[in-house]
DNA sequence: CCCCAAATGTAGTAATATTACAACTTATAC
DNA sequence: GTATAAGTTGTAATATTACTACATTTGGGG
């Protein structure tokens, strides 16, 4: 737990001074973390076995172990926990919460991940003839990205935001081919319709949503991402950059299962690109 | 800026003795934080003022201010940045080293960003009669993105990842429009001439791209994002990120310059999509 | 092979933190 | 009100830890 937060919290149960040891760090907790315990002492007006003391009070084994765990409450760009954006902030501050939100969910989403789930997902994704990558709204972005990526691989890929084009081309799956729908909530309907097709031609569908969702319960493989969205803004921000990293992942595994060879097919791919650049001076 | 990867970065400035310490540390940095100069010291069979001068050369203090900037590193979720995925990693060691990187991207792409720039381009956005969102190849799955942020919004906002489609946009622009480009290496050639067009009928040319780029020359507005890119995969991971994140950015200074009122209307649009869903049990 | 510079280690010194104990404060019982 | 015990705080001695100055070693170039 935070340390910071604990000072505040355990105030009732300090003595008198270390209730002022306890202010003079809330006040600078920067220049806590750099002063020597005679320093404190100075600053919060008592001795130093008062600081002792108070460290120890706080389940530190001394002072210099009660200065790390300070260093590392300050270092976490997110000391109270739920950096909401503010009718009120500023550009600086929205910048800031935001970066610091969207990382933390990342951490979130991370822990989350089942890996043998994806390690299923990438055997499944190299032994297929064709891919298929499906969402709507922001998700269809999402889905965009992974065309992006797998295309490279030379491996037949497809992608439509359109649900008319979703559905006719489930219509000519055939077992070999795999369906990854992505959905944060995976409550849209025609995403949830379009899985089912593509089940009723033995395809395999491979689902980037939410567990026990109603598309969950339609896909043969499920990728479970638990992140925290920040509904204040009413738009989906974090289960995106979520969704869009565990593509890299999946298309990272996807290259190591090819091995070296296949990884220098894709150096190919980037230099032809270079033809269509400004060169790098 | 994080020390393990000062740690990792320097390892070639380092001196023999040096880099017995470093490895020591990298081996186990929760350890490191806890421990005096002396159980280090023996730990990577060296003196102590050997270690001692290893802190030095990473312009610290000393050791124990080292150990305050260690514990900081730890405490971020974001270990190390230059953890590249090898040809031997399992699932879960790729899974990691992505999650991770991409942490670390986005806490140094926070830090690049201008605070100042980004208020500006809230600005033009929140101005402009029409905004236009264009990329290519893997940006083009960001300015779809875009597109679906401001959609909402009720603003006229267009997008396409078609050459020509981009082109014959910006030919009817005029000075009241917007147009964002984005690019991560801002050398594509199609991309720049876009920019041109645009700027050539009086439109305000925002580029979300790398500083110094020649897209960045042809720009009014240059938002630059200096993310480390990982080459190793020939695929743009982090910068994608990076560039939605500050997309995100954008749309929320966007929405907290209209005001209240304007974020009713949001929660409309949020509303509506409910009913192409399946209810939440 | 020798010299010089850089690197490393040794031993002494300084700083910092901890302990033991004494003095003081406060609360409570009589 | 006073005695006493419990709790709090400070002083001074001690132990730990980090740093400095200098000696020794190592390695590279002439």
């Amino acid at each position: 737990m935070n340390i910071l937060e604990k000072i505040s919290q355990n105030q009732a149960v300090f003595s008198k001074s270390e209730r002022k040891v306890a202010e003079a760090i809330l006040a600078n907790p920067q220049t806590a973390i750099h002063s020597s315990i005679a320093t404190l002492a100075k600053m919060s007006n008592v001795s130093e076995p008062t600081v002792n003391r108070f460290c120890r009070r706080l389940d530190t084994k001394g002072f210099p172990d009660f200065k790390l765990h300070l260093a590392q409450s300050l270092a976490n760009g997110t000391p109270y926990v739920n950096r909401h954006v503010e009718e009120t902030d500023g550009p600086d501050e929205y910048t800031n919460k935001i970066f610091e939100s969207t990382m933390a969910s990342l951490e979130v989403a991370r822990q989350s991940l089942d890996i043998s789930v994806i390690n299923r997902a990438v055997d499944l994704l190299t032994q297929a003839q064709k891919i298929s990558f499906f969402g709507l709204g922001a998700s269809a972005s999402v889905a965009h990205d992974a065309l992006n990526k797998f295309f490279r691989f030379n491996v037949p890929v497809v992608y439509f935001d359109d649900i008319l084009m979703q559905r006719m081309s489930c219509m000519n799956c055939t077992e070999e081919d795999v369906v990854v729908l992505i959905s944060h909530t995976g409550r849209t309907k025609s995403l949830v319709d379009v899985a089912q097709i593509a089940r009723g031609n033995d395809a395999t569908v491979i689902g980037i949503t939410s567990k026990d969702s109603p598309l969950a319960r339609e896909c043969s493989l499920v990728i479970s991402l638990d992140v925290p969205e920040d509904t204040d803004m009413y738009m989906p921000m974090a289960s995106r950059i979520a969704q869009l990293t565990l593509i890299d992942v999946l298309a990272t595994g996807f290259t190591l299962r090819r091995g070296t060879k296949f990884r220098e097919n894709l150096k190919r791919v980037k230099d032809t690109l270079r033809e269509s650049r400004y060169d790098k001076r």
